[in-house]
DNA sequence: ACTGAAATAGAAAGACC
DNA sequence: GGTCTTTCTATTTCAGT
């Protein structure tokens, strides 16, 4: 992973579908060589695929929150994963560290939508309260904010 | 916007890359019919372009964390925006209800590192408290969360 | 308006040095 | 790592529904 790699990396984070030679143009190398590097930065992990940006809103899911879980004591973080799994509004969840057990970022179509979601969350057996936040307007959202400096 | 445009929607989410006589296939259109939905999901702005999946670990940035913002009133959303844009660190911001006015993702290299992204965001002139969470594992990701179910 | 088929232009993938 | 060749894909054109 070298300064070159995170030149092709941050090219195909702008646009993956971006040609192999225009990438190479712009950091100095033969198409060949960019498709080289990026191969094996697929074989590594570090690039785990491809994937399209999508506007939240025009695909009719404009209502964004977060849902912080309290969980019952001894509650598996795959137990939790595997029912979080089955609700296509939730976009990611992660187990952190502080009072709740796990927070859950969902997107819904409206706040009825999102309601009913929070209350199917909540009623997860597992799950003991709820606590949530609507997201009022999303102020950055980086493409590949995982990125070193 | 209707269920053709959303399986390839979901085809690109899976794999950005994927040969549109590929999508065709599974959807059963020819490739120029995908190529010309594509175009018009772009232009309608549905899709706003085409990005790449990175393992944050492998890059580097093992360590997310979630900072709940405080900020002094009449803090304008644009200035929260400015301010956090210079981070590399920030992955994605939004202003929020509740208690807190804005939730800021960051992802940094290490615990050292995340502490001194936390005191500098909690040293902005507008922030009056900080409070946060570290991200122990990453229950769900998805790809294309942003699709209706 | 949207489709598929055919032709062309362009990029990716592989062999080679 | 670059160059060349082959193969595949994207893109355009054209005509049909």
């Amino acid at each position: 992973m070298d300064a070159l790699d995170e030149r092709i990396v941050r090219a195909l984070a702008e646009d993956a579908r971006r040609a192999y030679a225009d990438i190479g143009a712009e950091v100095g190398l033969s198409a060949p060589a960019v498709k080289r590097r990026v191969d094996r930065l697929r074989a590594r992990g570090a690039i785990t695929g491809f994937t399209v940006r999508i506007d939240p809103a025009v695909m009719g899911r404009g209502t964004e929150g977060l849902i912080e879980l309290y969980c019952r004591s001894r509650t598996a973080p795959a137990d939790i994963r595997r029912a979080l799994a089955r609700y296509p509004e939730v976009a990611s969840a992660s187990t952190v560290t502080g009072e709740a057990d796990a927070v859950v970022q969902v997107f819904a179509s409206d706040m009825r939508h999102f309601e009913r979601v929070l209350e199917r969350i909540a009623g997860e057996d597992f799950v003991e309260r709820t606590k949530s936040v609507l997201v009022l307007s999303p102020l950055l959202r980086r493409h590949a904010p995982d990125l070193p400096a």
